[in-house]
DNA sequence: CCTTGAGTTGAAGTGCACTTCAACTCACAC
DNA sequence: GTGTGAGTTGAAGTGCACTTCAACTCAAGG
């Protein structure tokens, strides 16, 4: 029953690089046992982590995130199909935002592209409503980082 | 007509940080004239240049990809709303598949929360060939983030 | 003039998500 | 037993998009 994965096999069927599995597992978001030469072997489980880790990922969710979230899973038996939905279904909100805001921006740069104004001035691409009329050279509140942001930006014309 | 900008105005009308703009400049993407004392001056022109990154930013393309469209514009003359609108426009199937693949995931999600089987397996969450099939390097499947699989994903459990 | 806030520079630092490297050990087929 | 490919470690490196810092200069109002 134990049918355990060397990290080479884990890595294979989940698409992750060895070196990231390694990685995640200095974050904690994933275990393995040790063979008595000191290797990693992971329960099939793992997979599954694995899989919601990328998954996250996509939806724009940081690793440091996705660690927490993991662990509200429960630690005393295998996560059911449950767990794993209360997880997944977590993220929906945030995936659809950020859609929301890719069809918007979509929308919005159609419109411009339509008029002709193109970036801004009436448009409603940049500055929704004239947030930040005046702060000072600390204005910041734009892209956050990685993730996309829901960031208006001052009158720009 | 001149009617120039300092680089706090063009950082408070644009909502990007000076040492962005600065950034920005030595990459190339915008431009200043210097006065006698050697402090920058924008063009009113440069607001719809950051406007631009920003927006492109938004759609998920790098400063250096950027640069590469903003290169393409006329340098004699001052951008037309259509060179904008054509630049605006080669983003547009960019956004289409992120848009897309985002949609998909969510679909695929609920699915997954439907159905309880979670992460994958029959899932066409982890789908291999319908996005990229074998590619060399850049098999990104999502988000144009760092680096994906170098394996290619297989069965997941 | 003087003060003060805004601007200048190059170099270094930050945060994220990894990858690479060197030096070494394991597991296993032959 | 031995060769080979897979695995181990900590430390350092990478790429992107910036930010911070120190030391200094500029511009403009009073």
């Amino acid at each position: 029953m134990p049918d355990l994965l060397t990290i080479g096999e884990l890595s294979a069927r989940s698409g992750v690089a060895p070196s990231a599995l390694r990685y995640y597992e200095r974050l904690g978001l994933i275990r393995a046992d040790r063979t008595g030469g000191n290797q990693r072997r992971y329960a099939r489980a793992e997979l599954r982590r694995v899989a919601f880790i990328r998954i996250s990922q996509q939806v724009g969710v940081s690793l440091d995130e996705i660690r927490e979230a993991l662990d509200s899973l429960p630690e005393a038996r295998t996560p059911s199909p449950q767990d794993w939905a209360r997880l997944s279904a977590s993220w929906r909100s945030r995936l659809d935002e950020r859609i929301r805001l890719l069809t918007k921006l979509r929308d919005d740069l159609d419109g411009c592209i339509g008029c002709g104004c193109l970036s801004l001035q009436r448009c409603t691409l940049n500055n929704p409503e004239d947030t930040l009329a005046g702060e000072g050279p600390g204005a910041r509140l734009v892209l956050p980082r990685p993730t996309d942001a829901p960031t208006p930006a001052g009158s720009l014309s």
